[in-house]
DNA sequence: CAGTGGTCTAGACCACGCT
DNA sequence: GCGTGGTCTAGACCACTGT
């Protein structure tokens, strides 16, 4: 449906050139990118057409503009690594009553160094909720939303349901009791719940305006969204949103066959 | 980090308008937006302005332009489920001698109604790639680039890598077999291997330019890449780099715990 | 053919970061 | 004050889709 673009328009070629010196480490991630004005004056071209060239290499993820500053390579982030594997873990670790959390082992990270961001209240559930959850539209819910910090670095947000009838008036329900060791794998067990399987369906998409307000990212730029269903054997204990910006982590599933 | 645009813009205003239209649907999927000189018009600007206007709305992924035609309110894709029980499902399947690839069975096409591009070549195992399989870099392998199109319509790319002493000389090497009835995991056990896991790590990034050319997608948009590992026991017999545009897929991994 | 979006030029003024 | 990117104007020619 679109139309493709000629590979040989100008700003396109003033584009890949700077593609090309940026992603073999030419321009290294967090250098600056030549000036507009060095630009115009290196390619011979208007400053439209090298405003269009620089405007590519944004929408590509690979720059970043500053005003009155210039445009650099787009510094990496580290890459954070969120292992299926994870679940596995964490049961066992609550099994044996340690602590931590999911959030903290994927990070490597001291329990004391992060922190979160909570907001509780009890909403009845949503169409597409119910329906992850197998209950009826209007069920009541514990709706939990967190942000996640690192050394003051939002790293995700998520937004959890828990059947109302399963917490009301256990700790699990007190926003005081956040963050919680062992997370929600030991939040359950609490309640006498052992998971047995999750499922995970990951999409990506634009940010929207409020999740570029929240996680500090650049506009325009990509985030992972997770849809997770908790089981406990054939019923859905947790359901959980979850946002991550793009470039900020890896998802690793492994896929037994045997 | 990056510099905040004022909301004041004109291009901006011209913006938030038509972003109204369509988000309401004023202005239906698949419908035409007024013609950049009727918006000159409209909103007394330049066209430069105008299009600066369109540029963003395009780069929310609301539009699509079309060279001759117009500007027009992105129809809705429909969605992909790539279900981590396909690799099961096939393996099962071949086990019975059946047909089908996981990909047809995922889109539920016919066997007919998929058509893809091809490009075989032998090649030296880069660094990563060679980490990735567990042998030195430089190792021989054959690559294997297909791009997977139904009823024309491109879904996504794929990059494959086999270990070239695996499978020269054999059926596999020859891309006048594709499409292979029954896919990787029939290629692989017509060679003696009968896969027992698989590793699959996701990311998200925009798309690239030549990305966009050959997946037939608006600029300015996600994509997920899968990167998989194949296994045999604990030897890594197939590695491969998906490309997938993000709004026409969904992932679905089920971690069983028990 | 007329109308559309794609590309390109040559100016202008502004807000911002630095020194 | 000077250099940066952000915004805006007013032209021009092209390639493409329609009739």
């Amino acid at each position: 449906m679109p139309t493709p673009h000629p590979q040989s328009a100008r700003y396109r070629l003033v584009a890949a050139e700077l593609r090309s010196r940026v992603m073999s480490g030419a321009i290294p991630p967090g250098a600056l990118l030549p000036s507009e004005s060095t630009l115009m004056a290196e390619f011979s071209v208007a400053r439209g057409t090298v405003r269009e060239a620089l405007a590519l290499l944004r929408a590509e993820g690979l720059t970043v503009s500053e005003k009155g500053r210039g445009t650099y390579a787009r510094p990496r982030m580290p890459v954070r690594r969120l292992g299926s594997d994870r679940y596995r873990a964490e049961l066992e670790q609550v099994r044996r009553g340690e602590l931590g959390t999911s959030f903290t082992a994927d990070q490597r990270v001291e329990w004391s160094a992060y922190t979160l961001d909570r907001e509780f209240r009890e909403a009845p559930a949503t169409e597409a909720v119910a329906e992850l959850f197998g209950v009826d539209p209007g069920t009541m819910l514990l709706e939990r939303r967190f942000v996640f910090r690192t050394h003051g670095m939002p790293q995700q947000m998520s937004t959890s349901y828990l059947l109302l009838e399963m917490v009301a008036d256990t700790p699990v329900a007190d926003p005081d009791n956040e963050p919680w060791p062992g997370g929600n794998t030991s939040q359950l067990h609490s309640l006498g719940y052992d998971i047995t399987a999750v499922r995970e369906q990951v999409r990506a998409r634009m940010a929207l305006a409020d999740e570029v307000e929240q996680l500090g990212m650049p506009g325009g730029a990509p985030v992972l969204v997770i849809t997770r269903q908790t089981y406990v054997e054939d019923r859905v204990v947790e359901v959980a949103d979850i946002t991550i910006p793009a470039d900020r982590v890896s998802l690793d599933y492994r896929i037994d066959l045997t």
